[in-house]
DNA sequence: TTTGCAAAGATAGTGTTACTATCTTTTAAA
DNA sequence: TTTAAAAGATAGTAACACTATCTTTGCAAA
């Protein structure tokens, strides 16, 4: 079975759709391998246009910055998690049970889609904990907001709120446990690597302690008083 | 009584000690308005310059670059904060009244604190919540790392990691749940603020509510299974 | 009072970044 | 075969991120 994944993104999110020519597939293949390698600070259309082999206007064409090729990105990454979210809590009757496999898809690294082709999903994992943020941590929040460039961030958000409400419909808070189980999924993964003295997974660097320490918070959270 | 609050900063921090110097308070006070008011990526030593009415080159004097002030920046509000915990827990007894306060202390709004003159904590405050994480989300976070550039910001994490402790000694994820707390005070606002749909506290916008979702969130863990 | 030195000011210069413009060539569909 | 869109080539500009150097100022020790 050959299935290929094929996400739709907003249109105000580039000048051209990438995903229609080489050269756009190119760009967000090569953008992904850059960022990781550099970081978004260090990442330059310049140096993408030659790590293609293409020129910067070329990229221009595609992307009004890099800030905006960010957005796309992160959009893309939240968008294909919320697809693996319902696919893969698709068959799970039990509410704890689903939340539970949630958790563990945030914070669990994910292995390479091959679904998608041009796009590897455990690099792009790895960008969204370390550059995901900055995507939204601007000036033009609200009206990049207006644009709706967020809603796949805003909507795995709400999905998850709603997994929340069907484990304890009584709880006040589920939106706000949302955001926060996706940021910390993200953040205690980076403290953990980077700053272990965050944490409390510094000895064995184990993913798997953060999938409990973020059961621990939610199902204490939610479970009647 | 005129106490005057002098934080003692890394010496890494910084080239030249803007402690040390009208310019460099100058510097400081500035730095903070002109971030406050365009955001951290349109912030540049150049316009800091002309705000201050001294050259780029006179900046460069005092801080390597526009990220090492931030990063000095971040660490003074750090250690700031760490001073307040401190010191408005200092007569509470009970551990958990504390760690209340401190929970408090975190997500409310500070007050401008007159015993540091070149320094307004409310604008500060401002900045970290939408600033803070980028002095750490870098390539170079292992670097700076080692030069201590993050004690304060790991000092403070320590502390309220102990008084999550000293509520419940037997709690697995006292420095992973300090860190969320720190954290999430500050994303819950910026969410409640510009991504209000991300949160629970859309309509009245009150960082009563955060400290609220807070408190729960810490108290429902911690506590007895 | 003079000397000396550090901080600050003034000015200039360089390579890079973040674009915009325009012109030509290639490609692929009508 | 035409033709229009995409891509390539090239150039240019303003701002940014520095570095260097020289001059002036203020102030403290000799």
């Amino acid at each position: 079975m050959d299935i290929q994944l094929k996400i739709k993104m907003n249109e105000k999110l580039f000048i051209r759709d990438p995903e229609q020519s080489e050269l756009g597939k190119k760009i967000i293949l090569h953008s992904i391998q850059l960022i990781h390698k550099n970081g978004f600070e260090a990442f330059t259309f310049k140096k993408l246009s030659v790590d293609i082999g293409t020129t910067e206007a070329g990229i221009y064409r595609y992307f009004e910055n890099k800030h905006r090729l960010l957005i796309y990105l992160t959009a893309w990454y939240w968008s294909w998690l919320e697809y693996q979210v319902t696919f893969q809590t698709n068959n799970i009757k039990d509410a704890v049970l689903r939340l539970k496999r949630v958790i563990k898809l945030l914070a669990t690294t994910v292995e390479d889609d091959s679904c998608t082709l041009y796009v590897d999903e455990s690099i792009l994992h790895q960008i969204i904990i370390t550059e995901g943020t900055k995507a939204y941590l601007t000036k033009r929040v609200s009206e990049d907001n207006k644009d709706h460039l967020f809603k796949p961030y805003k909507d795995l958000c709400a999905v998850i709120g709603n997994m929340i409400l069907e484990c304890s419909p009584q709880y006040k808070y589920p939106k706000s446990l949302a955001s926060t189980i996706i940021e910390m999924a993200h953040f205690q993964n980076f403290f953990m690597n980077n700053l272990p003295s965050l944490t409390d997974f510094g000895q064995d660097k184990n993913e798997a302690e953060i999938v409990r320490f973020l059961e621990d918070l939610v199902f204490s959270s939610i479970k009647k008083a």
